[in-house]
DNA sequence: TACTAATATGCAAACATTTGCATAGGAAGT
DNA sequence: ACTTCCTATGCAAATGTTTGCATATTAGTA
């Protein structure tokens, strides 16, 4: 029940239409939370309704007309409420996760090219945060300042799809040789974390 | 809509009842795939209507009774093709990273006990993951090897809550500090990989 | 004695998400 | 000339998920 929170930030951010939305749903925020055009539309409509936002239209000679939304006192107010409430825990869905589990009934052989198919997307996908992280820390002090949150949310990112790329690789590599891990990951995890500091 | 393939994979390993699958998404298969009571009975009741599980009502004398589920040999050729497609990029919803983006809305005080309250829900997970972890090699060989696609999945959450933690602890010290980050996450990652092999 | 938890199933309604379609003009490539 | 992409919005239907309620028995606890 979060979209209409998301685009409640959003919008106290910076105002825009429905498409516009959406195409930040599509990069930025889209890496922690996503919607498309249609769930956009549906709830700047309920999000009007319930007057948390309000839009004036704005003719447009060689584009289409565009309804441009912006956050009024009473949304933020409603999301200022929603930040004080403790969240409950997210439901975990991976689909991966369940053919994994399920891997002695799968054909070894396209089961490894999906493998090898995911880690190439990960791979892309940390490619692209390691570059917005190259950009972040180019920036000014003040501005990285200000982008501050942002950059947070970045991290989380790249930690994610670092550890999922590297258990996918480890998952790869048992299933060729047919091996099973010799150390418990939480051995493994402490003494990396020993190291570190 | 794998929910309907996740019920296949579990009937396959063992049949029961709808309240049996409801127990087992709670733990094991749970820390992957979510599902309730209601969705279980009504998945089971289309399942069934498809002829891709059937059940038999076993009367019991000091208990309700209940209808036992088993996977259909229609169900278990359903349940193959779909290991053999590729999946779709799972969506990412996650309301604690919408929060932490909003985070200049919120007040500094709540959003620290708030992250302190998840780590350590968190830690508390890592925790129950270890001591699976540790049952299962304190298994026998041949135990370990059967149980072998499991405990990748187990792997699988023990690093992710490991970096989970990780992240929040950092951001929670972070807010604290009012300070920034001093290196990027990629230079730390790169870094730790270079040492651990 | 009354409440609480566990076993066991399920309906109905509300709510949220996904899919398919529909419109319409301008820009840019083939 | 034709197709495709981008901007811009939205309806309708199907599908999926969540919430609230409802039932019934047994066992254990306060």
């Amino acid at each position: 029940m979060s979209l209409k929170h998301a685009i409640l930030v959003l919008l106290d951010k910076k105002p825009g239409s429905g498409y516009d939305l959406a195409q930040r749903f599509g990069g930025g925020i889209g890496n922690f939370w996503n919607a498309t055009h249609q769930q956009v539309y549906q709830e700047l409509k309920k999000l009007s309704a319930d007057k948390l936002v309000e839009f004036e239209v704005h003719t447009q000679a060689e584009r289409p007309d565009k309804k441009v939304y912006q956050i009024t006192s009473a949304g933020r107010t409603t999301l200022k409420a929603w930040l004080k409430q403790p969240i409950k825990l997210a439901r975990i869905n991976s689909t991966l996760l369940v053919k994994i589990y399920a891997a002695h009934l799968a054909d070894p052989v396209e089961l490894d090219k999906e493998l090898a198919q995911h880690i190439a997307n990960h791979e892309q996908k940390l490619l692209e945060f390691a570059e917005m992280e190259r950009l972040y820390f180019s920036a000014d002090a003040a501005t990285r300042r200000k982008q501050r949150m942002p950059y947070l949310t970045l991290r989380s990112g790249i930690r994610y799809e670092w550890t999922w790329i590297e258990w996918m690789k480890e998952v790869k590599q048992l299933l060729a040789d047919d091996a099973l891990p010799e150390k418990p990951m939480m051995e493994l995890l402490a003494a990396a974390a020993k190291i570190k500091p």
